[in-house]
DNA sequence: ATACATTGGGGCATCAATGTATCAATAGAA
DNA sequence: TTCTATTGATACATTGATGCCCCAATGTAT
């Protein structure tokens, strides 16, 4: 039974989530194998921590390009994007913060590009007359992420559904919480 | 020169806001003192960790009361609570990541108990028709928090002034970002 | 059934951060 | 100026995580 690097990573994120300085052997016990085995997989925390910048990184990437290509009415393709906002609440959760990622140019240099796409998107919904033209785009685009990040950590602890999520995202991002 | 414990521990939040793994060598330059002298007013890690959640909880705890207190309209109050956003993002940001602070019974108790009542204030202003009825106040308490951590970070980062912050939350927590 | 690959467990050296202690330099009050 | 308190610098032992290695146990393919 190989174990799966994918499924390894997965289950680390929300640990690390929780407790940025979580240990190898807290990691490995979650994922359910052995210290030994986490360190052949990653043999140092370094990888392990990169790997799961460039999983989270991948999958941002991937919906902006589908985002990027929707020709949908801007309203649509923003609805689309967030349904798939976990990656996006790891992104500022854990890629934005991890020391072992901002440390390594490249990947640092990475994870501003996904983000300064995430801002051109939003630029696009200003431009098309769907976002509010009077604050910077940036704002807009971090607030998408970090409503991600709250709804994920909602969702994590327990007092939000899944799939109530995305609904909860577009809400407030475009309506806000007045009655 | 007496050093003054309280600049060190405000001096000290942006650095672990940045990387909670900060060293207390780090902590200490930053403040502008030596290690020996950082250690000799926290002793520990911890004691600096749990000081610097107290002061934070502090400053939740005067802001609710004021709000709570507080007799006028009730979209005034909420600008009023909005105007001290700070202290409700690292209560975000750091008290409620924190190993040092959730581990100890204490200290996550007071936690809770502020979050709580800020939760409460939000079913204030839910009853009062300001705020929508169709999510529990806990996911709007939460978008609170959020909002002021991401404005928090903005202006830590640059791309936000410090006056803008207030109006910034205050407009997307109640309008959204939509045209 | 046999051979091969992968895992789990344990031991061990290393390293960085921590906590503790000491002492000279210096700021501020008497 | 003198005395006292506080700081900065330095050294040292301790601790916990890490990275590395080996070997027995287990799973898998031939």
């Amino acid at each position: 039974m190989r174990t799966d690097a994918t499924e390894v990573l997965d289950s680390a994120i929300p640990v690390l989530a929780k407790d940025r300085a979580a240990s190898m052997q807290v990691i490995a016990k979650r994922a359910g194998i052995s210290r030994a085995t986490l360190v052949r997989l990653f043999p140092t925390r370094q990888d392990l921590v990169q790997a799961m910048a460039g999983k989270i990184l991948d999958d941002c990437d991937r919906a902006l390009s589908r985002a990027e290509a929707d020709t949908a009415p801007v309203e649509d393709v923003l609805a689309a994007l967030v349904a798939e906002y976990p990656p996006f609440a790891q992104l500022w959760n854990l890629v934005y913060v991890e020391p072992d990622v901002l440390g390594v140019p490249e990947a640092s240099r990475r994870a501003d590009s996904v983000f300064g796409r995430t801002v051109e998107f939003f630029k696009r919904g200003q431009n098309a007359g769907l976002l509010r033209n009077d604050m910077p785009a940036v704002w807009l685009a971090s607030t998408f992420c970090g409503l991600s990040e709250t709804a994920w950590e909602l969702t994590l602890e327990g007092s939000m559904g899944t799939r109530q999520a995305p609904d909860f995202i577009a809400a407030i991002l475009l309506r806000g919480a007045a009655a």
